[in-house]
DNA sequence: TCCAATTCGGACAATTTGTATCCGCTTTAA
DNA sequence: TTAAAGCGGATACAAATTGTCCGAATTGGA
């Protein structure tokens, strides 16, 4: 059980859009470029990205990726099922309806006991990441690890990314 | 990002040993058995339950599998950490630092605000599963699917199976 | 208007991970 | 001694993940 790579990716290309110019796209090569990250690989989790409605893109010489709403409403959340797929991590395959002592089929209409607690974890789990928003983690990382020089230089280069 | 098989298997194969009689052991034949599962398959995850000091092993003509403690001490969450490891679910590449603009080393002492949303994420996910034990979760389990009928079938069926 | 440059989009292959099985070994009770 | 049972590793098989490619769509200028 682990998270895809994908979904880290995504984060932080949120991320660096949420800090580019407003109503100008990024294209996904700079986006690549910016973390040395395969540029068609993380092309394709990008159109994830766009399937979910959280980035807009345009096509063209002009083109590129923008955030499709603003950076306070989107959330981990909304990233991770945008890459991962909104189905439940617990998946029953209704053992117990099978062998020498099943559980007939009346006793099945609601969910056993064990699936509602592996549904009521992941529950919380993602109440806990739609918590946090992207704009909630910019700030944090910009307070944290950004001094005056390096703001500077992230700025330059995104003003040469942005279309 | 979607939980393995054998966790189900490892909770139900629990659920079953919790109700055998006190010191006897079921063989991993017979556990297989009554789910209907690939017996060697299960007897991998038996040895992960083993392994992690869930269930005891006793090896021979009268050996098989019993838990290793009360029913009431046995969390969810310790099932889940035997089969799918104990690794976090996100682990973080640090991409941060590469790239034309990366994040300078002596910023990198602390996890990201990223990392650090996911493994609170993570960690309500884990006090919520360990907060239900296989003796809840039983006592739930027959209260809602066991009439007079099939309590007296499974208690023949494991009579026979148990040594 | 048409063409060339640029970019996204979906189909496609390669790699890694997880699933499942088997067999020899050790242990134990009869 | 023998039969039954768990342990561990080696090995095939299936599926998800990872990675790459080429075509469709759009823009801007000739
Ligand atoms: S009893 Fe619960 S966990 Fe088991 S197969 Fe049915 S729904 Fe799934
Ligand atoms: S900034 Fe955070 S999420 Fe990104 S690579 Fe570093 S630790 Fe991981």
């Amino acid at each position: 059980m682990r998270i895809s790579d994908g979904v880290e990716w995504a984060v932080h290309v949120c991320g660096v859009l949420a800090a580019a110019p407003k109503g100008q796209g990024v294209p996904g090569l700079k986006l690549a470029e910016f973390h040395e990250l395969p540029p068609a690989y993380l092309a394709k989790q990008l159109q994830a990205l766009s399937r979910a409605g959280i980035v807009a893109a345009d096509r063209g010489v002009k083109g590129g990726y923008r955030l499709a709403r603003a950076p306070s409403d989107i959330s981990l959340l909304d990233i991770v099922l945008a890459i991962e797929g909104t189905g439940p991590v617990f998946r029953c395959t209704e053992i117990r309806q099978r062998g020498p002592c099943p559980t007939p089929p009346a006793a099945c209409r609601r969910i056993c006991p064990i699936a509602r607690a592996f549904l009521a974890a992941e529950a919380v789990w993602r109440t806990s990441l739609a918590g946090v928003s992207i704009a909630e983690m910019n700030r944090a990382a910009a307070a944290e690890s950004f001094d005056d020089k390096r703001r500077h230089q992230f700025e330059a280069w995104i003003a040469d990314a942005a279309r």
